[in-house]
DNA sequence: GGTCAACAGTTGACAATGTCAAGCATCGTC
DNA sequence: GACGATGCTTGACATTGTCAACTGTTGACC
């Protein structure tokens, strides 16, 4: 009884530490102006990505891929690019759109609690912790 | 290199299992027709407990609890008491409202996935390294 | 070859969860 | 007694999404 509040009482605090590291992210891509969806979108896109791939990723409705490819296009940082199956739209980075990202990566990963708070061995037990909750 | 970027997907991760216990949560509470904030407020009302307070333990905004408390007080789950300091009110749970604290009590913690997926001494695990990431 | 269900993307409307600034009443202090 | 700080409220707004309906394209089956 005592241990399902403690256990209920963790799980806030996980997702504390899970709004922290939201926190972080967000300040980290404060210079750059971009969204938090666009930051994260951006981050994946290591070659031209169809935009329903992205929304799998990202695990959203495809409509708010298409908000977020609106206002990365409109920064000029992507292109859309239609796919041999013409129904698919790829995001291509443009020049500019790979030097943000970069900066993007630089920016966040300079800012990581988990990296910075975590040895290796505790990032070990958290990943194996966070697979457990996940379900596998 | 490797490195910062298995730190940042671990942080992915754990925001991933963090949003999975918040869905939990408000399936638990479905049945309620309770807003999300408005269940977690409640299940802190043990006691007649002022604005304020309430707003220092959800980490948000006053404002917002004037709002939660309008739904609660119209769903005639609390009155507002003034407090011996007349500018502070605090919020005092119904009979009704006892009730709906327990059942939201029942159904939050049977869903729990933390008890559910994870061993005592993997809780134990898991509260120290959350401890770490909020920085002590 | 024509039909039709399924799929990708877009658009508009809307919902949830907040924040911020301004204002009011009250309090404690000088 | 005046005044700055505190608690609550209200209105406006931001962010991060979802859902339903529509368009255009595809692949599969008759």
């Amino acid at each position: 009884m005592d241990e399902v509040n403690a256990s209920r009482e963790l799980g806030v605090r996980l997702v504390q530490a899970a709004e922290r590291l939201k926190a972080d992210f967000a300040e980290a891509i404060l210079p750059f102006e971009l969204s938090v969806p666009a930051a994260r979108a951006l981050l994946l896109m290591d070659e031209p990505v169809p935009m329903r791939v992205l929304s799998d990723r990202l695990t959203c409705d495809q409509s708010y891929i298409t908000r977020i490819a609106d206002e990365l296009e409109g920064r000029g940082f992507i292109q859309r690019v239609p796919g041999a199956d013409r129904r698919v739209q790829l995001l291509k980075l443009t020049r500019s759109g790979i030097r943000m990202r970069e900066s993007v990566f630089a920016a966040v990963t300079a800012n990581n609690r988990v990296q910075l708070h975590l040895s290796r061995a505790e990032r070990e037990q958290l990943d194996h912790l966070v697979a457990l909750l996940l379900g596998d």
